[in-house]
RNA sequence: GGAGGGGUGGCCGAGUGGUCAAUGGCAGCAGACUGUAAAUCUGCCCUCUUACGAGUUCGAAGGUUCAAAUCCUUCCCCCUCCA
């Protein structure tokens, strides 16, 4: 059986558990992260040096390498495993948050209004019920993604965990949209599931998504409709709200109706506040760019730091000789210094963003391997303590 | 010796009578970033002030003018070309 989610442990006070996930390339234990490699590649990072790092699996995305390199070139370079040369589990998205982001700009700008004045043309064309229009950023050609394509895209690809496509629902949309959005979303969510059975071939297995905004009545609907269907895993998605507080609730709301034998992830979610709150609810897997897009910015993700991080650009610490954390395993942290690292954002090496991408990734498995040991001897509370401040 | 060009805020470099505390870029100081169109973006960046605002600036010193970085005079310093 090469797909099978077991849940190894859980929490008697919350909905925390720990869980054994197999897939055809490797089993992983759970609380876990997944890092983003949007275009076939963790930025900056190389497999190994994932590996290295702790990193148990990572993510690509349907939209990204739709444009290019395009799936046929991938399947025809025996798929994305081979492509990229990583041999563990891998997640594939949807392209669903493409419809969210190239239509309405970042998570960040659509929450506060997009106050930057950067103004990009939009490249998302047209939402229909049929799919959604998209012009190429790359090269201007139209495409159109479907359902049925969306799976399709992702067969040819060949990660192990799939998921259907949704409508990532933006933050400033009424009650009435978020609604008929998320309808359409659990039609498309059928239409996936057929199109990924027409084709099973035992080697992936996909995910459902949860939309629903920040309502508790949709929230459970979404809920309901993903355990009712054939999906293997779940998926929390769409809009979180405006603050972590209440994406807490929003997780929280769908913690009773999510199907409980199934692993659940929460898309796009990652510091270390948020993996513990989250957890709490249930969670199994997050990702999010953070750790290795902040990296690239020059903030050092620390255990137990205000803020939870460190912007090694800082002048403070120009002459400073210690390590980034002198608590982290990693080999940035265990062959560089602080002074190092700073002079190499100061002077733009690039090296410095790869040093940082290393400590953050590592920081993040660091952080998921304490939470599972926590999980399991019952003490998270303590351990979040050691963690955020 | 002759002819010409130029000296602007840490650096480069606009501006050639008022809308100039002075465009830009770099450097500097901070910040944002959550299913990555992000090695991106934002703010600050003469002094004092939270801000309003005030005070001193455009090689130096005088002068013309209601008003000068911009015009005139002298001086200092740099550069190019011809000898």
């Amino acid at each position: 059986m090469p797909f099978s989610f077991t849940v190894t442990h859980k929490d008697p006070n919350s909905y925390a558990r720990t869980g054994s996930y197999e897939t055809p390339h490797g089993t992983i234990e759970t609380p876990n992260f997944i890092f983003c490699g949007t275009k076939a590649s963790v930025k900056g990072l190389s497999p190994q040096q994932l590996r290295e790092a702790g990193s148990d699996i990572i993510l690509s995305n349907t939209y990204h390498l739709m444009l290019s390199p395009g799936p046929d070139l991938i399947a025809e370079m025996g798929g994305l495993h081979k492509f990229m040369s990583w041999d563990g589990p891998m997640f594939t998205d949807s392209g669903g948050f493409q419809i969210f982001s190239l239509g309405h700009g970042g998570v960040a700008d659509e929450i506060k209004g997009r106050p930057q004045g950067h103004v990009r043309p939009k490249s998302i064309l047209k939402i229909t019920e049929e799919g959604a229009a998209f012009r190429s950023y790359v090269d201007g050609k139209h495409f159109f993604l479907t359902p049925e394509s969306a799976v399709d895209i992702q067969r040819k690809l060949g990660a192990d965990l799939i998921v259907q496509l949704d409508e990532c629902t933006p933050f400033h949309v009424d009650k009435s949209y978020t609604e008929k959005s998320m309808a359409m979303s659990m039609r498309w969510g059928d239409r996936s599931l057929a199109e990924w059975q027409r084709g099973d071939d035992g080697k992936q297995k996909m995910y459902g998504i949860v939309q629903g905004g920040v309502y508790p009545d949709l929230r459970k609907e979404s809920c309901e409709y993903t355990a009712s269907r054939d999906f293997f895993a779940t998926a929390i998605g769409g809009s979180l709200g405006s603050h972590k507080e209440q994406m807490y609730e929003v997780v929280a709301m769908c913690s009773p109706w999510i199907h409980p034998d199934r692993p659940v992830h929460l898309l796009g979610i990652g510091s270390f506040i948020d993996v513990f709150s989250n957890v709490r609810s249930g969670i199994d897997t997050f990702d999010c760019v953070s750790p290795t897009r902040i990296a690239r910015h020059g903030w050092a993700m620390v255990k137990g730091a205000p803020k939870e991080r460190m912007n090694i650009r800082n002048a403070q610490y120009a002459r400073d000789a210690d390590p980034v954390d002198a608590t982290c395993p990693c080999t940035t942290c265990k062959n560089h210094s602080r002074s190092y690292i700073h002079h190499l954002f100061r002077v733009g090496e690039m090296l410095g963003m790869q040093l940082l991408s290393i400590h953050n990734v590592a920081t993040m498995n660091r952080l998921m391997r304490e939470v599972r040991q926590a999980i399991k001897t019952n003490t998270l509370d303590a351990v979040q303590k050691e963690w955020v401040v």
